[in-house]
DNA sequence: AGAGAGAATTCCGCTCAGCGGAAGGTCGGA
DNA sequence: TCCGACCTTCCGCTGAGCGGAATTCTCTCT
């Protein structure tokens, strides 16, 4: 039984069909504008508004737009997300990273691009691009293409609409990105040849939480010459397999949606 | 003035306290524990914490306890110190960071305390203390001296009007502080020695946005012996003027402000 | 296995926190 | 100067939220 978005009768559903109304292409709004987007009366936004602000957990800019607070951000870096994702995966990709010497990362999804949360890489490993907390484009590396083909339909149109070109590989007609989602969609994983940089290509597979929802990616970054990294393929699958495992253990599970509206 | 802990006599207020009972030494809490924590009745909680689970606000875990969900760290990536910030310094600090391999981080001021935004540090490095999220003092640490020098009048007086010891080396008298701090606004950095920590020491300088305000601080932290910190200064210094000139081109302008109230 | 403490959950009547319409204020553009 | 869009303050009504009490669940002793 799906509830109604408009709004919730309870308070802190009204609170946070504030916070939701926020989102990637919405990070600064004006209290009118949470109005309209939430469906709440101007004043009681007004109120709550105000009180979240108190709480730092809203922040007013310069202008008199509101943005996403550091008492969230802080509260976030709590989350399993955050602190766990990192220390499961991270063992697991020391052992990919002993196998081929190539660049390993694990990445979420952020907004309209993929967010690195971690990268094993060694001196010599290229794509400086991928550091962790880079934010990647979704359409031009191995994790962001997993994460959009998983990501349901709602981004892979808002992403899809512009495609900014990277290198002469990077693939910006829809259409042809769109076969590719639904190929890595059935195949289980994403292969990418210098579409990000020139140079560099890469493999990721989807790591999955309980009940099988995709929450991340995790993919090995290498030299374009390197013709031996589609035999990477079942080893990052088994090391899939081996992390969601660890992680529908520990309950990491929520889907993470995507409000577009 | 800092709240009463007890409880606020807002919904929201309530929330938050709930929110709040979470930190890195508290990741994961039963529903009485949060009850204690909250001075909140047992049956409050266990109505607003069930609310705020099918938010996706709080999870709960494969044992009874709670920890904060995905939502909330999604909407922290939408925090200006997190896409801001963090995107653009993180680069910097990685250089800095090879260079001594000493730990660096960058900080914000958030109430009275400053706010560590990211870190960086090889296994080797001390300083347990400064994670990302964590809040540390404002007058025992080199980022906090200068987010305190530069931070006006009225941040300075609410601050040292308690000055907690850490160390022997804490500075808790408030005129040897105030001299200290006039000495960072006009040589532009600070330094602090084993005032947190034993074995810590740290210098810091100052990142401003545009139009020239100080909206964070950029610092190392070292083992105590190493008499070489001090050269660090012209590095951070050039750094910093890197980092604050791409700040000033995305416009980044509205720092953390104080709500005293 | 049984007792017993602590944790989680359900129940329910009271009441005040939250609600939102109305009205007034402010800024900027025509 | 008027108009429109946004922000803020005021205030009386009412049902959402409150929390004490009782019940059930879940461990940990002995």
């Amino acid at each position: 039984m799906v509830e109604p978005l408009t709004a919730s009768h309870t308070v802190t559903g009204r609170v946070f069909a504030v916070l939701d109304s926020f989102d990637s292409l919405h990070r600064r709004q004006s209290l009118a504008a949470i109005s309209r987007r939430t469906g709440l009366p101007l004043t009681t936004v007004h109120r709550l508004v105000h009180e979240l602000e108190k709480h730092a957990a809203l922040v007013r800019g310069a202008d008199r737009d509101y943005e996403i607070g550091s008492k969230i951000w802080r509260l976030g870096t709590l989350s399993s997300v955050h602190v766990e994702l990192r220390e499961v995966a991270l063992p697991y990709m020391e052992d990919v990273y002993e196998l081929g010497n190539d660049a390993v990362q694990v990445a979420v999804l952020d907004g309209l691009r993929c967010l690195v949360v971690d990268r094993i890489a060694g001196s010599r490993t290229i794509s400086v691009l991928s550091k962790p907390g880079s934010r990647l484009p979704l359409h031009a590396t191995g994790v962001g293409k997993v994460l959009l083909a998983f990501g349901g339909a709602e981004l892979q149109d808002a992403v899809l609409g512009s495609l900014d070109r990277y290198t002469d590989q990077t693939i910006t007609d829809a259409a042809t990105l769109r076969s590719q989602l639904s190929t890595i969609t059935s195949q289980g994983f994403a292969i990418t040849g210098e579409e990000l940089a020139p140079g560099a290509i890469s493999v990721a597979v989807p790591l999955r939480g309980k009940g099988g929802a995709v929450i991340a990616a995790l993919g090995v970054v290498s030299s374009s010459d390197n013709t031996a990294i589609s035999r990477m393929v079942p080893v990052l699958q088994i090391t899939a397999a081996a992390i969601s495992k660890k992680l529908a253990q520990i309950g990491l599970g929520e889907a993470s949606r995507l409000r577009a509206e």
